[in-house]
DNA sequence: ATGAAAGCGCTAACAT
DNA sequence: ATGTTAGCGCTTTCAT
């Protein structure tokens, strides 16, 4: 900091640590642990009671500079640090909130694949919420469940206490908890919401137990289908479905019968049951090749982009031409898809928002536990690359129009739906 | 949207709103919180005494069939899970470990960028933390530093107890801490480390305060280069470093050292501080063709991929063919390296493995608290691809040879490096 | 401004 | 096989 000398910025934070450093290393070893300092030890040491000990370290200003002087030279003398725990349990009050990550049976990620890229997902959510977080002095715990490993309690014995021990173990950890996809089904949550405030993010529309954050799916894969058949003329479509557990699966199925219900002239020629993997769309396109070969369909709606990849792989792989002979479509708008050859027509769903909500959303709650709970959906964009037959070179996004969605009349001031990017904004 | 027709897709989702709505409005206000059953509600409905009801929920044996039956039904009857807190205090055991992210400045994170594949480190050491954490019934605390935000102690007043007032304070909250980077300085670690169990992932290896688990940087590093020097007879070689604070810089920095050393012939024309970011690349690029415009090194050495990247568009964009004309590297081997023109040769950091790595000593050393503190360095892989002159369509991996070194004689059975990936299979 | 003391909910050693 | 009880380390009301 002072230029010039031997004083270097290093040097200087170093002396205040030396001595602290200095507390007999051999002592070390033999402690082998070192029993941390309490504040019995901080208040023995500086001759003040407890109570003084803990409105020194909270800042409080009921202390005489003086005695808050001393108290806090032993603190630093002891390295002295609360315990967590006892905090917790004298505060009633955890801070600390829980994410649960769903994972979908058959998405165990296989590094150097853009399977992986399914992971940012939750990363993205991850961010969203510690950002929500980092402003609160609250931790944020995480666990992720595996559909197949962890969701066994469908066919266990001992009723409905043992169901998801990790789920009910981690509500004793928290004070609120964040649950990634709608897969635990509705009386568990409704178990859980009893217990302490749950938001779920990406969870179904219609669940009634809990708050649900979530894209809005239903209009973005209304906003894309629309766009094949309204924009680009295309008639006999192919749906590559998700898993059946998954709530953002079914809302753009439901899109799907939307569209065509408005579209009569349209019509859906078939489809496969995904799992959401680059797997699933090359086994999805070979099942179409094999059965519609002859008659290949206008278009091939995915319900997310990894399989509608895995199509365009396929397709492309068969001298099938996309878009010129079939067009492709995917959801989520994973990077990958601005890269891969034609650019990939997607409706971007906005991960990182979705967690911040959700987030804001359960620190209500947890302020306000009698608040109603309510559905908020985010509002999606289409991302117009080629891969639909827009002409090369297309990179255009624009906002969907919002889903109407109605708030219980419960005073909360959480906006219905959120749009922070702007409409029409080039790629 | 939906052309003609009253059935859009926003009127239909209305109707399991309004269902949601109705849900007993009253019943709810009344409830407010609903204090939760501790283990003396469930004793005494059981009339048993909490230790048995504690023993029946650890699944011990010394109960009575009979007794251990009426207690599980108390026990669902009353929705009663035990608080974490509580037992987190009185076991002296919270049974969570810490992961402490540090973010480089600069690195924060924009959507739809490459830059956000610098997520996928982390991301990556998440899920090999958490892989060897689900077996043991441990959580897993997060919490992210920004370098810029969180690291104003330097200059702070108040002495060192109020460095880091963060990761002290997460110190208070967990039984073990898992540090990324090794950004944090030494005596800081020490004093951590004194505290509780610290295992820094991908830090300095010549770390002496804690743990350290990283990837055999200095070799990966000293390998690429020796292909470009070596095998392709690059001689003019220019670096790319990244910033100062981080140690796997460091190391690539010393490789290159190395390497040169080893090669009389080949020398470093000049170098560009970097920041690990993509728009660094493409300064250093600009900067290189300002200086060096009229004679153009054979070599362009980044310190990692996005940077890499930078350069290879920012080259590209000017006319100058990679790696006709100028060849280029990176280092950490993400996901989109593998896709850009031409592919991008560089080492793979095994990010998983590091996360379950450090786990799992960090395990140990919770176990064992006297282990002397280790290094341990995991190998890397070349990845060679066409950047840096080898043909196009090369798409070869093969196992560095790892660097030797001495673990202290602490008898702790953990190996100095581990191999997990065959070397020379396809990409 | 400071101190005394009663919990917070659970565990585990020690009875019985 | 089951019960008693003394903590675990901190917060906080109520005195002083």
């Amino acid at each position: 900091m002072t230029p010039g000398g031997d004083d270097q910025p290093g040097a200087v934070s170093l002396e205040g640590l030396d001595s602290v450093l200095s507390a007999s290393p051999e002592r070390e070893a033999e402690a082998g642990r070192a029993s941390t300092a309490t504040l019995y030890d901080v208040a023995r040491l500086a001759g003040v009671s407890t109570a003084t000990v803990s409105r020194v370290v909270h800042g409080q200003d009921r202390v005489r500079a003086a005695t808050r002087a001393r108290v806090q030279q032993v603190i630093e003398q002891l390295g002295y640090v609360p315990d967590g725990a006892a905090q917790s349990l004298s505060r009633r009050r955890k801070n600390v909130i829980g994410l649960v990550c769903v994972e979908h049976v058959g998405l165990a990620p296989r590094q150097y694949d853009i399977e992986s890229m399914s992971l940012l997902f939750y990363d993205e959510v991850l961010r969203g919420v510690e950002a929500r977080l980092r402003d609160h002095d609250l931790s944020l715990l995480i666990t992720y469940l595996r559909e197949d490993k962890d969701f066994d309690w469908v066919t266990a014995p001992g009723g409905p206490l043992t169901f998801f021990p990790r789920l009910l173990s981690l509500s004793g950890k928290v004070d609120g908890l964040l649950i990634g996809e709608g897969i635990v089904p509705t009386p568990v949550l409704a178990r859980l919401a009893e217990r302490l405030p749950v938001v779920v993010i990406a969870g179904d529309p219609d669940e009634r137990a809990a708050d649900v954050v979530t894209a809005d799916n239903r209009a973005g894969a209304a906003a894309i289908v629309t766009h094949l058949v309204a924009d680009h003329g295309r008639r006999r479509l192919f749906h590559v479905d998700g898993p059946p557990t998954a709530p953002d699966a079914k809302q753009r199925r439901l899109a799907l019968a939307d569209v065509l219900r408005a579209h009569p002239d349209a019509q859906l020629i078939g489809s496969y049951d995904g799992l959401f993997s680059v797997q699933s769309g090359e086994d999805a396109a070979a099942a179409l090749l094999a059965s519609w070969g002859t008659s290949l369909p206008d278009a091939v709606v995915c319900a997310n982009d990894q399989m509608a990849i895995g199509v365009l792989q396929a397709l492309t792989r068969s001298g099938v031409r996309v878009p010129e002979d079939v067009a492709v479509t995917g959801f989520d708008d994973i990077f990958v898809g601005g890269l891969v050859q034609p650019g990939l027509t997607t409706v971007h769903q906005p991960m990182r928002l979705l967690g911040e909500q959700a987030c804001a959303r359960l620190l209500e709650r947890i302020a306000a536990p009698s608040l109603l709970p309510a559905v908020q959906l985010l509002p999606t964009e289409l991302v117009l690359r080629s891969s639909c037959g827009c002409p090369r070179g297309t990179a255009t996004r624009q906002l969907v129009q919002p889903t109407h969605v109605v708030r219980p009349a419960d005073g909360s001031p959480t906006p219905t739906t959120d749009g922070r990017r702007a409409a029409g904004a080039p790629v």
